[in-house]
DNA sequence: CGCTACGGATCTATATCCGTAGCGGTGCGATAGT
């Protein structure tokens, strides 16, 4: 059978009868061979569909890592729709099945195994599967790797690692939305090879964008109900903390009744929550940022920040939940200068600290375990070892050998806990520059989609006609400039960079030590303390 | 980083001020006990 004609075969199972491809799907199957791919395309366009038929056409096994069993559930169900031999290895499985899983995939017997980040740690599961026949990883929720890898989920580090341990095969990562920064760390973390990065419609025009600010907490809560009461339709309020949730589900009761959702609350009431809201019994959610992936109600009218997001990338993420239908919605941020404090904290996490990765260095030296023969070596919370164990591979003191981490013979340890503080103090920079950049978003006069815009790698020279700025008159238009958003510059201080955002008189640049800062760009220019470069 | 709660000190006794400790978001998986 012709390539071609098993396409057309794959297309045809999974899609069903007269449904074609959409270019987004074309383009991200072409080449999936000869590239690893990560693909930014809203949610809806159809990601799922592309693994399944490239799955069918190569008839190998594809690993997919799904961050939340939830996830894993829904994806089990899509893909045996489409007639998909599938499993899934996680703590919501009994032992047994998750024994005959990973059986059945080192076998040859299951077209699609779908787990999270911590099985591909287990030595059980990696050995396994280092036997199948897999041709493609996929990362699913791929800003993850950036997001929650430092910290919250370390393992999501130690994809790239795994991976290469399967026998090095294709690998597509798929996210709704990430900034270019976002971007450039999956590929990295992911340790890509001929990496090819496609971009699809980051713009949502029919969400209009406004900011409001507040003097206080009560001035921030009035304004959220005043915007919520006129609101016909259905709504989710953002707040920050678990107890701002709950003061404010109260602060909106007589205006509409609130439903509260963090992850506070007990599994079965998160649940029956989140299914009350997709069916459009509840029309009015008040939480945290627990209330995220799997979300995806076509007819949600507005979307409202009662307290400054922490990045902007994850202000887009829950901002995109807004409109899906296509049909007009709002998202509107109302923020105080204090809400950064919380938001630099959420973002700080330091690496490990030098004591843990000795210790789990010495662990280490009695021979290669996996992570949780490391832990009960080391006296050490499984999360603790993940973390030094992602940092030391990073640096290239540790790697997997087998299903196990070994250190690499001849590795300084103490150029190792050098180089893991360096890449921590690095990152510590980033991460405090992407709050500050969320200031500027918040506090800005110029058009706010702009700004979203660019960060998230999209040129605008023309203000965009749907903010409040816009509607205010305060938005510029930018003028032709001889620093464009996707540059390379370099600074003469803080060296290398790529150029994020373009303002009339100011340039925001990602440096790669620094972080994001923005210059005026006249200035920097004209004293050649910034130059453009290529690379 | 900055807010809140709390204890102690001060003050023409019933509040108010000050210093400081604790806290703040996201989910997996393993374990203990029915």
């Amino acid at each position: 059978m012709t390539s071609e004609r098993r396409l057309e075969e794959a297309v045809h199972r999974v899609l069903g009868e007269g449904t074609a491809l959409r270019q987004a799907q074309r383009d991200a199957l072409a080449g999936l061979d000869g590239h690893d791919t990560l693909l930014v395309a809203r949610t809806g366009a159809g990601k799922t569909a592309v693994y399944a038929i490239a799955t069918l056409v190569a008839a190998r096994l594809t690993v997919v890592v799904s961050p939340l069993i939830a996830l894993q559930r829904d994806q089990e169900r899509a893909l045996r729709e489409s007639g998909l031999r599938v499993a899934s290895v996680s703590s919501a499985r009994t032992a047994r099945q998750q024994r005959e899983a990973i059986t059945a995939a080192a076998s040859g017997r299951l077209d699609v195994l779908l787990l999270g980040p911590e099985q591909l740690q287990r030595e059980v599961v990696l050995t396994a599967l280092t036997d199948a026949d897999v041709g493609l990883v996929v990362v699913d929720e791929a800003h993850c790797v950036a997001e929650w890898g430092h910290d919250f989920r370390p393992d999501y580090l130690l994809v790239g690692a795994a991976t290469r341990r399967l026998g090095a095969p294709r690998i597509l990562a798929l996210t709704a939305t990430a900034s270019t920064h976002v971007r450039d760390e999956i590929v990295r973390r992911l340790g890509m090879r001929e990496p090819r990065v496609l971009v699809h419609d980051a713009d949502r025009p029919n969400i209009w964008l406004g900011a409001r600010p507040a003097a206080s907490d009560d001035e921030r809560d009035a304004t959220v109900r005043a915007l919520v009461a006129e609101e016909p339709g259905a709504v989710i309020v953002y707040a920050r903390t678990r107890a701002h949730c709950e003061r404010l589900a109260e602060r909106l009761a007589d205006v509409r009744p609130a439903t509260v959702y963090h992850a506070g609350l007990p599994a079965d009431e998160r649940a029956a929550t989140q299914d009350r809201f997709l069916s459009g019994r509840t029309d009015l959610v008040v939480a945290t940022s627990a209330f995220g992936m799997g979300i995806d109600r076509p007819d949600v009218r507005l979307v409202v920040h009662a307290g400054a997001p922490t990045t902007l990338d994850q202000y887009y993420q829950e901002v995109g939940r807004a409109g899906r239908d296509g049909e007009p919605a709002r998202a509107l941020v109302v923020h105080r200068a204090e809400d950064h404090a919380l938001a630099r904290y959420q973002r700080a996490g330091g690496g490990p600290r030098p004591s843990t990765l000795t210790r789990v260095l010495e662990a280490l030296a009695e021979g290669p375990g996996d992570q949780a023969v490391l832990a009960r070596r080391a006296g050490l919370a499984r999360r603790t070892v993940a973390r030094a164990v992602a940092a030391l591979e990073r640096v290239g003191a540790v790697r997997l050998v087998d299903g196990r981490t070994a250190l690499v013979e001849g590795a300084d340890p103490h150029a190792a806990l050098v180089a893991v503080h360096d890449e921590a103090a690095r990152r510590a920079r980033l991460e405090a520059s992407r709050v500050e950049l969320v200031r500027s978003y918040t506090d800005t006069t110029d058009c706010r989609r702009r700004l979203l815009l660019e960060l998230l790698g999209e040129e605008r020279t023309e203000p965009c006609g749907r903010c409040d700025s816009c509607d205010a008159g305060t938005s510029l238009a930018v003028a032709p400039q001889r620093v464009r958003p996707g540059q390379e510059v370099r600074h003469r201080e803080f060296g290398p960079g790529t150029v994020s955002v373009v303002e009339p008189e100011r340039v925001t640049v990602l440096f790669e030590e620094r972080g994001y800062v923005t210059l005026d760009t006249q200035i920097a220019l004209d004293s050649e303390l910034l130059s453009l470069t290529s690379r």
